[in-house]
DNA sequence: CATGCCGGGAG
DNA sequence: CTCCCGGCATG
């Protein structure tokens, strides 16, 4: 099956790029443009070309041709290793020229410039004369700057089945946790079904192995890990997958989860460097006057936002952590850590892009189109940040596959102000409805083996104040993910700087006081928020993202996998105080309904939501 | 109860 | 296949 898988994978990576938005170096004139492929070749060897592509190396097998055509109509055919773009080449591999034509972004905008100067000895930085006015010039590493202007990207996910999950729950902003599973009970029915292991269990040590068919657990677990996916053959297709990987995750053998997981500090503390490093501290400094910069950040993305499909507001200025600073915290390990937090959460908005470019997860559906899948981070980087937009129109841009399309901005008709709860662990924007999801998060997440009370909890999550758009009700339930980078910008500038967790009572629901970001006017606050929580018509699964249904999928476990994170509106719930008491032992097993939550259905891995065994974390428990 | 997920079944 | 879900087993 895997093979079957690969292959149809293959071929439809081969036919996936038709119409993808690249770059290469034209021979007439030299330089990167723009093009589109729109005829792939066979494997081939005599191509023209630019010298790039030697950075390249091994990573790829990139023997094929395509024909790319560029915006001025002429074309040419390409060796895919020396084609630019979300699935080719990385920004790194490119042989640039000064006088070339690059985007990036500038203050969440985008802007086209010539490169001044290449990278030097001095520097890996690229001078860049912007086009703009004044002709300004500014430094960005070559892997910041893009050739191909970036489009909107208007990736989500659709979530149908909220509807049906929340049946007739009417207001977003209502409250109550909300979702329960539909009914189905009764009473028993004495057949004695037999129930296979979990896998979890299985592996460790079980002392309730069923006497009867004491092999279904296996046939169960073969069924679930060894064939479809997993690890061994994923293995080796994600390895292919995932060439722009920067940096890996960690040691963890798991393919599975590549999921944010960071559970251990020092892995990610390692991960942080002095560059990062040094946006942070900026950040730091200018935390307490963070309204500042972050109501820019609104302001700007609302206008440089033009009414109907803006062109983009893709942001490659690594926000740094903004809140994560003026924490108080208690006791000087959580000063410490605390600081760290907020350090590591800066670089992880840098990180997070590679990152979200880079991971997938759920072996199972992998496989498939290995090569379209690998997003370059460098091209696609903030492009992707829109989910925002809602995009009903699944195909305008046949020219489009990768490059997602811009999709209309509505108007909201209703905003609501709604609270969420944002995991603060670094790296990790996960964003719960309710104090017990998010604590529940922490706890599973972060916390897998460290037992911690609840009111330790508190101080992972913070409150935030979010503007819910909801032209539907129900809609509001199934908020697509959004690009973290983008979110994370979003979710700072809402919320303010003041939530301390220092006014948090445990369960204490109603006592704290909820910030509203005094930076913006509900107006700015909205527009914000169009960009984070934005709403899909309900099962108008419409959206954009990869061509293949396969691909899509794989595109928004990934999506997901490399952010587990949501965006849920609804409200505050009930107690039921989080998932203590649980024999340490459940409760060290992930799953993805655990983890995630109801609400955030939409990202468990497809096993889980089809009721099926848990593949994401299957190993991981083991 | 809440979870996890097997077995069936529809499309 | 993919996607759903009834319903049973468990904690
Ligand atoms: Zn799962």
């Amino acid at each position: 099956m895997s093979s079957g898988k690969r292959g149809a994978g293959g071929g439809g990576k081969r036919s996936g790029v038709m119409g993808m938005r690249v770059a290469a170096k034209k021979e007439s004139t030299g330089w990167y443009e723009a093009a589109t492929v729109s005829e792939v070749g066979g494997a081939d060897t005599s191509m023209p070309a630019g010298e790039a592509g030697e950075m390249a190396s091994s990573i790829m097998r990139h023997s094929h041709k395509l024909r790319l055509t560029f915006d001025d109509g002429s074309s040419g055919w390409y060796l895919e290793r020396h084609i630019i773009g979300p699935g080719f080449q990385s920004m790194t591999s490119t042989s640039l020229t000064t006088g070339q034509l690059v985007y990036c972004t500038v203050g969440h905008k985008e802007m086209s410039g010539k490169v001044a100067a290449l990278p030097s000895a001095g520097s890996e930085l690229l001078q860049i004369t912007l086009d703009d006015d004044n002709g300004q010039s500014i430094s960005r590493k070559v892997e910041d700057v893009r050739l191909i202007k970036s489009r909107k990207s208007s990736r989500q996910i659709a979530d149908k089945d909220y509807l049906s999950l929340a049946s007739g729950k009417s207001d977003v902003v209502q409250d109550a946790e909300t979702i329960k599973e539909p009914p189905a009970t009764k009473p028993l029915a004495a057949t004695s079904r037999k129930r296979a292991m979990p896998l979890d269990i299985v592996t460790c040590g079980s002392e309730r192995v069923k006497s009867s068919h004491a092999f279904k657990p296996a046939k169960s677990k073969a069924t679930a890990a060894l064939p479809r996916s997993p690890k061994s053959l994923d293995r080796e297709s994600l390895d292919d997958e995932l060439p722009y990987i920067p940096m890996d995750d960690g040691e963890s053998e798991d393919s599975d989860s590549l999921v944010p997981e960071d559970e251990d500090e020092e892995e990610s503390g390692e991960l942080m460097d002095e560059c990062s490093a040094a946006l942070v501290l900026m950040s730091l400094h200018a935390s307490p006057a963070m309204r500042g910069p972050a109501a820019d950040g609104l302001t700007m993305r609302k206008t440089c936002d033009p009414h109907k499909d803006a062109g983009f507001f893709s942001s490659s200025i690594p926000t740094p952590g903004l809140y994560g600073s003026s924490w108080p915290v208690p006791g000087g390990k959580m000063a410490e850590s605390g600081r760290r937090r907020s350090a590591r959460q800066a670089y992880g908005n840098t990180m997070r892009e590679w990152r979200l470019a880079s991971s997938s997860d759920e072996g199972i559906e992998m496989g498939s189109t290995s090569g379209s899948s690998q997003l370059d981070p460098c091209m696609l980087d903030h492009d992707y940040s829109l989910g925002t937009v809602s995009s009903e129109s699944t195909q305008d841009s046949p020219m489009e596959p990768y490059t997602f399309q811009r999709a209309r901005k509505q108007r909201p008709s209703n905003c609501n102000m709604v609270t969420m709860f944002q995991c603060t662990w670094p790296e990790c924007y996960h964003m719960e409805n309710s104090r017990n999801t998010i604590k529940r998060h922490i706890e599973n997440v972060h916390f897998t083996s460290a037992v911690l009370r609840s009111e330790d909890l508190d101080f992972y999550y913070n409150e935030v104040e979010t503007v819910a758009y909801s032209g539907d009700p129900c809609d509001s339930l199934s908020t697509p993910s959004t690009p973290p980078s983008e979110e994370k910008e979003m979710i700072d500038a809402v919320m303010d700087s003041s939530s301390s967790p220092a006014t948090i009572d445990r369960h204490g629901y109603g006592t704290r006081h909820r910030q509203r970001s005094t930076m913006s006017c509900s107006s700015d606050a909205s527009t914000a928020n169009f960009s984070r929580s934005f709403k899909y018509a309900p099962s108008s699964s419409g959206i954009t993202i990869p061509r293949s249904s396969k691909l899509r999928r794989h595109y928004n476990e990934w999506q997901s996998a490399s952010a587990p994170q949501a965006d849920k509106y609804s409200d505050l719930v009930s107690p039921s105080g989080s998932s203590s008491h649980l024999s340490k032992k459940m409760r060290d097993i992930k799953k993805c309904r655990k983890v995630y939550g109801m609400e955030n259905r939409e990202q468990w891995c497809t096993q889980c939501k089809w009721k099926k065994a848990c593949t994401r974390f299957a190993h991981e428990n083991a």
